[in-house]
Order: C-alpha cells, then sequence, then structure tokens
DNA sequence: CGCCCTCTGTTCGGGAGCGTACAATAGGGT
DNA sequence: ACCCTATTGTACGCTCCCGAACAGAGGGCG
C-alpha cells in the first residue's frame, strides 16, 4: 500500500497538482549505500523518499567527507534541479534503505515554473534544507563528537518509523566525518547510560527525552525552524 | 557615481526588469559592524552591496559563533525574502563598509514571482549560496586554521577593489569560529612567508598565487561552482 | 608630547580528537 | 557446528586547538 502520500511534500500538494504529477511519479527502490547522485553528476529525477533516508554529503580530495544534510519523507532529493543548477558538488547516498518516488526532472520544472503552490512549498523546503547546512557548519566548528553523535541519532529516528537505526559505527563515523573510534567511546557512554543500546550494526534509541538532552542545540534550532517553515509538514 | 550595476547580480537583469525595480532602488550607506539582520527577525528588503561585503553568521546560545557564507558585489543578502521564510536564524553583520542598494520585500517578491530571468537569476544565486555553506562546513570539520585563514583572505579579496582588508585578527577569528591567537599565529606565519603584511587592523595581499597554494580547496571549488552557476557574475 | 586603549605576540597547561595498531567478539554463511 | 569476516573495544603518542594570562607595541587623541 505504498502511497506518493508518504512524502510530505507530496501530501501538501494540491489535488490539481497532484493529478498533474500522478502519471510521472516513479515508484523506486532505494537499497542502503545506493548512490542516489553522485557530485557533479546531472541529474535526472529529483526523489521523494517515502520510507527511505537519504544523506547529502561532501567529499575531500583527500577522501574525508562529512554530511551536511538528512532528508527523509518530510523533504525532496535533488533541489538543484529546480533550483537552475542541474547538478551539485554534493553526493546523496541512501542511508536507510526504503522506498521513494522518483520525477523526471523537467516534469518538476515544468510544475515548478507554473508559479503555484508547488512552488512555494519547494522553495520553503529548500529554504529549511538551507538552515540545516548552516547549522551543521556551525555545529561541525564548536560541537563535541559525543553531542553531534546525539544530534545525528535524533535527525534519524524523526525519520523512521521506530526508533531503531540499521547503521555500523564505521558508516556513522563517514557521515559525522569523525574517526571510527570517536563514533565508538561516544555510543559507549550512551549505552552505559541507558539512552541507547547497540549491537553490530543495530541501535536502538531507548531514551529519547534523554537523548535530546545530551544533543546540542542544533537539532532543536533545524527542527524548530523546519516546523516554522512547513507546518503542514511536522514531522511525525 | 554609484550604479545599481555595480552590483553584478542586477546588472545581470534585462533593461525592463531593471526598469521596474528602478525606481524601488535606495541607495544605502553600509558602515563596518552594521547589523544588517538579526536572527529570526523579519526581513524588510533585499540588500544589493555594491561596495560592501557582508557575513552571513550562525551564533549559538553560549555566544560562539561561526560565518556561514560571505556575500559581495556578486550576490544579494536576504534570500528568504523570496524563498518565502521571510527570516532566518542567520545573522548578517557587515564585514566591510561600503554601499548597497537595498529594495523592499514586496517589491522583489512581486519581481521573483512573476516567473522570468530574474527569478532564474535569484534561484541560481541562492544554489552558488548553498554550495558556499556546505562547502563550510565540511571545511570547518576536516581543514586547519591555516588554511580556513587563506580561504579567507581569498573570499574577500576577491570582494574587493585592492588586495587589501580593514579588519582585526580578532574579527577575523569571531568570523572563523576560533581563538583570536590561533589567527595571530596563521598570519604571523602567512607574514614570515612573504604572503601578506599586516598591521593593526590593516591586511595587505601581496603574493595571491601563494595564498591560493595554502588554501584548502574549499575556496576553489566555491569559486568554479559559482562561476558555473553565474557566468556572467563571474567574480572580478 | 605623552597617555591610554586597542591590537598583536607569546606562553603554559590541558583536552579533544587523530592515526595507528591490535585484540576480542558477534553472527552470518557454508 | 564451525569458520571467517565484519564489527566493536582499547590503548598510545601526537597534534591541533582551546582557555587563560600577560607582555609589548602602535597609534589615536587629548
Amino acid at each position: 500500500m505504498a502511497s506518493p502520500k508518504q512524502n510530505q511534500l507530496l501530501a501538501a500538494l494540491s489535488a490539481a497538482e497532484l493529478k498533474r504529477l500522478r502519471r510521472h511519479l516513479e515508484p523506486v527502490d532505494m537499497p542502503l549505500g545506493d548512490v542516489v547522485y553522485e557530485s557533479g553528476r546531472h541529474l535526472d529525477h529529483v526523489y521523494f523518499p517515502t520510507t527511505c533516508i537519504v544523506s547529502l554529503l561532501y567529499v575531500l580530495e583527500n577522501g574525508a567527507s562529512a554530511e551536511i544534510a538528512v532528508v527523509g519523507n518530510e523533504g525532496v532529493v535533488g533541489v538543484s534541479i529546480f533550483m537552475g543548477g542541474e547538478t551539485t558538488p554534493s553526493r546523496a547516498v541512501v542511508q536507510s534503505a526504503g522506498a521513494a518516488y522518483r520525477l523526471p526532472g523537467q516534469v518538476i520544472k515544468n510544475e515548478f515554473n507554473r508559479g503555484g503552490a508547488m512552488q512555494h512549498l519547494m522553495l520553503r523546503y529548500t529554504q529549511s534544507l538551507i538552515t540545516q547546512m548552516a547549522q551543521t557548519a556551525v555545529c561541525n566548528r564548536h560541537h563535541s563528537v559525543d553531542q553531534q553523535l546525539c544530534r545525528w541519532l535524533l535527525l534519524s529516528i524523526d525519520r523512521l518509523p521506530e526508533p531503531q537505526i540499521v547503521m555500523t559505527q564505521e558508516l556513522i563515523a563517514n557521515m559525522l566525518g569523525v574517526r571510527r573510534e570517536g563514533v565508538t567511546e561516544a555510543a559507549g557512554k550512551l549505552q552505559k547510560a541507558g539512552v541507547i543500546s547497540y549491537r553490530r550494526g543495530h541501535i536502538k534509541v531507548l531514551d529519547r527525552p534523554m537523548l535530546e538532552g545530551l544533543s546540542c542545540e542544533c537539532y532543536a534550532v533545524v527542527r524548530r525552524e523546519t516546523e516554522r517553515l512547513l507546518p503542514h509538514v511536522a514531522a511525525h
């Protein structure tokens, strides 16, 4: 019973808009690790995640990387198509397997250029993405790995039906742009405190309020701003 | 002989577009340190810098801060007006005194909503701003203060007529989100190497090629991407 | 001319995170 | 049931940067 409405941006469209798009919407499977687009490569589609999570990463010449934003069913991957640049220097990777709907670039550009509610929605979502990136920049500068791990866990479980994440510490470290050992240590502290429990690639959040308390302010700032910009698209 | 055409986005507009905007364009003085807008406050105008430079900063609860982007005569301050959010959680501060033209929010929204060339220009500029923010995020994670200072100096002199900057090390440290001592040390190295010379709040870049060599890749990535997105708006 | 404030230089101890290396263990595949 | 590999745990030295404290120097202003 997959439905485009599982994506909250699509769900916020009017019946008329959705009708125009519906026949172009193609359900796609998003396996873990799938590279939705590669830095600099032309984008053919925008992706509206329904049950998957996509990470936007910047990769440096030496291979080091950092996640700059996360997109789940509250958003869309590939804003540069309607922003006009067609590509970006970032990489998009499926961080949690699931499904999405995709739309050919030309179709979304046509709808966007009608200048209606869809355009406003996409632009406001893009602004929330900007907020997430900017906050990530400050967070990278000033906050500890411990705090950032908490932020990252919260961002993830907000986009999942259950507070459980399938991901190794190694991959989390890639996302945060830190060493795996740093994640091991931070996760160990959280487990000892009873906030999470984990075993070989599976993390369960046990005490969300405490996790929020241990996280830096960045999580709350982004969440608040997203809710302001997209009230209909409230995270579950 | 101030002219709106000193701003490269305004200069890239068609005669018809500029004609519609011209009578609303108001020249404003931008003194050093002026707060163009404060985090969360409603924005009344967008600003098109001509000879000034504006920094976009994120400020944390504890007062720590970090620059996430720089805007000079190649850009516009206040994209959240036409993006639809009206405000952002960032602060905009004049980093180098000079002049700008401003436009009431409603005027630019009207022009933007015509969906013409102006809209495309603003969106592409916004995408270049996104690139700058994202690259800053990775840079904050992985690069040294030395490298970041080089990047920052390059961003500044690109937006100034002469390779001279009026700014104390203390303020540069605020921008980069590091300690003043860190900047003193990094600047000392650069001076010893003959790349820059400075005295009490005045920095002169003597050897730009070497500065580019010492900078991290982030400067070049952003510059290349900006030129791709906005070829007409090539930095001088 | 001299005062004083701002700006820059330098130092010291400490902590966070890195790179490296290696051990232990879980759990899927055969 | 066993093995093998992916995953996690731990330790060490090192570097970068922070926080604090203070000295010196430039230059505007009286």
